[in-house]
DNA sequence: CTGTATCCTACGCGATACTG
DNA sequence: CAGTATCGCGTAGGATACAG
């Protein structure tokens, strides 16, 4: 299923006059971002912070996420060179995931996306029902 | 439907003692970060930099996007007060988007993602590759 | 130009069951 | 415990057509 074989890293988006965001596939910026702020992997990076944490744990602690979900992202995250994952042999199997050199680095930034949304969600909130009350009036002018 | 009487914002997630990213629709965290981080929606606040764009204008430069996906982007961006929506009431009708303040604070947290991105894209080919290799080593041992 | 309304398909993802 | 494999549903979202 992968097709992986990719020699070219993939530089593209000539930003030389016309700047755009576009290129899909050409460029990997955008794919990039899409894994990156992923609904799981942006967890899943803002949490695996300086310690490391095993798999029932990050699955405990996300709660909400299915257990293949939380392989996947891990999987894609480490093919990223963004997590780091160690496999103790022991009897009952213990895998410990944390964030490379690279993955710290991803996760200051996230974490300031996460830090903005916790001190503006009431803002958010509250432009959502004034929105929804000026929609609403429109819709219905009940009077 | 709007439980929008919202004097509450919205804490819950008691940060107190055992830290959680849990409660899906409980903490509206969760979804905020979903919705700013979502693909269209991201790209869309990277692109609103300091002046306004035309509808046209913003499908034109994120192109892949579809007509219907922008308009929904647009919508959910407005209501939650980060984008604003000026009609001009001419002829051939002019639609004007912008930043808000709230969604200007939210810019200069999105671009430095996007600039972390753009300049570790290459480190991350890298990775994959590697990943992928080592892989595809590990399926067939061909030697 | 800037939307809105339908239709329809691909696939993301949860649920479940089975290995080492 | 830490996965992998399979099935099946729900829905995100593209394509298309029409409207102000």
């Amino acid at each position: 299923m992968e097709e992986g074989t990719l020699g070219e890293p993939g530089y593209c988006c000539d930003t030389s006059d016309a700047f755009q965001w576009d290129s899909r596939e050409d460029c990997d910026v955008r794919q990039i971002l899409d894994r990156i702020a992923d609904k799981w992997s942006l967890l899943v990076i803002a949490l695996l912070d300086d310690r490391s944490m095993r798999f029932t744990e990050l699955k405990k602690t996300i709660d909400g996420i299915s257990q293949r979900m939380l392989t996947v992202t891990l999987r894609q995250l480490e093919r990223d060179g963004l997590v780091s994952r160690t496999v103790h042999p022991v009897v009952p199997p213990r895998v410990d995931y944390a964030l490379t050199p690279l993955g710290v680095g991803l996760h200051a930034t996230i974490q300031s996306l996460v830090t903005w949304t916790e001190s503006h969600q009431a803002e958010i909130a509250g432009a959502r029902a004034r929105y929804d009350a000026a929609t609403a009036a429109t819709a219905s002018p009940v009077e």
